[in-house]
DNA sequence: CCCATTTTTTGATATAGATCAATTTCTAGA
DNA sequence: TCTAGAAATTGATCTATATCAAAAAATGGG
């Protein structure tokens, strides 16, 4: 089925006009009259939430692109042990984790969109786009760096540690900057359970809720229903979660 | 300072001529008759045991190919808490983690022997060499595979499964083959301290010696002055770093 | 709006692995 | 080969977090 220039046009505006991912995502090295070609190497999904679109072991086809909602990423072991190795937002680049066959499950928190590109359709794309080659590259680095960073948390640091680390993590796509000062509260609102952040964080569920009991006794945060939390003093989260003890 | 084409050859008969790398790193997908370009464009380092070639937090300038010896990466908190977050063989490619500055410190284990590429090296490679793009991204990939795994690893897994994780890995190398099958011993070299595999494994060195000394009363390894260990049952081990319990 | 179900929080207790403290075993230099 | 210092092992005890068990709060379908 091959489109007409004129659906095509038609294609590009639906799909990347207003598209949140188009500045974040590997799109970003893309011009605006590239964007055809894109466009017709790829194909839009949506997920509901709750929803697998990439299984941990399956044969790894696809690329995608995060467009909408967030998703968790994770692999189980035989006997039902979860680590939850990331969750992914707007402007994320999936699936690149393996040659073979995807090392992990990724599930809809909520209605996910994506684009979908087959690894032919991104072999393509990065022959005629050769910017997409560093972009590809360095989006594989982040995500190496912020591993690192995983390692740590779950080898090294205590249970409030990764809680304050988790907490940042979530503020940081807000205001980066309102961690370092000593700006206001921050309000987050969490997709994931309870449970997922345990699973993440290398947890129990009750340790992650006695944890946040804790962080809101002792002023640091406030909890409206669960899924929204205020941080009041993300510059002492922040620290804490580098470890750092303020005097 | 430019080298005439004679003293290249020279260097890419001394350089490249019995690397052990030459099969399995990035130089992989280079043609023997084009590795003076590479040679050209790199230069070899060699570091003795316990330097560091790579220090978190510094400018990322260089990337380097792992030519001889083993190295541990690790990244410090600031009470020194540490976190080695992969051990470096012959062929691996370092540097990849960050675009800025380096996420890692990466220390000698005994000497090691690296080409060091600055990145505007590779970037005129990569333009030259087309297929070093997808090495390179097959590189990240793998690497990134392997942070999954290890996550999954300090976030849920018991010391036991842990410590047979660490040695399954370190034997693969070797013979992927011998742990699927009920292989005969398997002895491995362990250049690492056990401070290292305890920083490794987010024990403990007291916990890593224990299980060691559990491993060896339950007849699954035994042990060499510390550093030589052979695996008995790498097919149990196997088992067990994977969370399988055999009848 | 209400009730059944699920999720989260809180409490009591258990335990894997950490910490503190000796020994023992290696290793490298004389 | 011997020996001092370092590394590893082993033992005793502690503790952060897990596990088991209710209670409380949130959520969603009728």
């Amino acid at each position: 089925m091959v489109e007409t220039g004129r659906s095509l046009m038609e294609a590009v505006r639906e799909r990347c006009g207003r598209c949140p991912g188009r500045s974040v995502s590997i799109c970003n090295v893309i011009e605006d009259q590239d964007l055809p070609a894109l466009v017709a190497e790829s194909s839009r999904v949506v997920v509901q939430a709750g929803r697998c679109f990439i299984q941990e072991g399956a044969p790894a086809h696809d690329f995608y692109v995060l467009t909408g909602g967030r998703a968790k990423l994770f692999s189980l072991m035989p006997d039902g042990r979860r680590q939850i190795v990331g969750f992914a937002e707007v402007g994320d680049f999936l699936g690149l984790a393996s040659s073979e066959s995807y090392a992990f499950t990724a599930e809809a928190l909520g209605e996910v969109t994506l684009c979908r590109f087959p690894h032919s359709a991104i072999d393509r794309l990065v022959e005629r786009f050769p910017r997409l080659h560093g972009r590809l590259q360095q989006e594989a680095s982040s995500e190496l760096v912020k591993m690192q960073a995983r390692l740590m948390l779950l080898g090294r640091k205590t249970a409030r540690e990764r809680l304050a680390s988790f907490l940042v993590e979530q503020a940081s796509p807000c205001c980066a900057h309102a961690l370092k000062d000593e700006h206001g509260p921050l309000t987050l609102s969490l997709p994931m359970s309870r449970t997922d952040i345990a699973d993440y964080l290398g947890l129990t569920i009750e340790t992650v809720s006695r944890t946040f009991s804790l962080f809101r006794k002792e002023g640091l945060i406030s909890i409206r229903g669960a899924s929204s939390v205020t941080l009041l003093s993300p510059g002492l989260l922040s620290d804490m979660a580098g470890g750092i003890k303020r005097s």
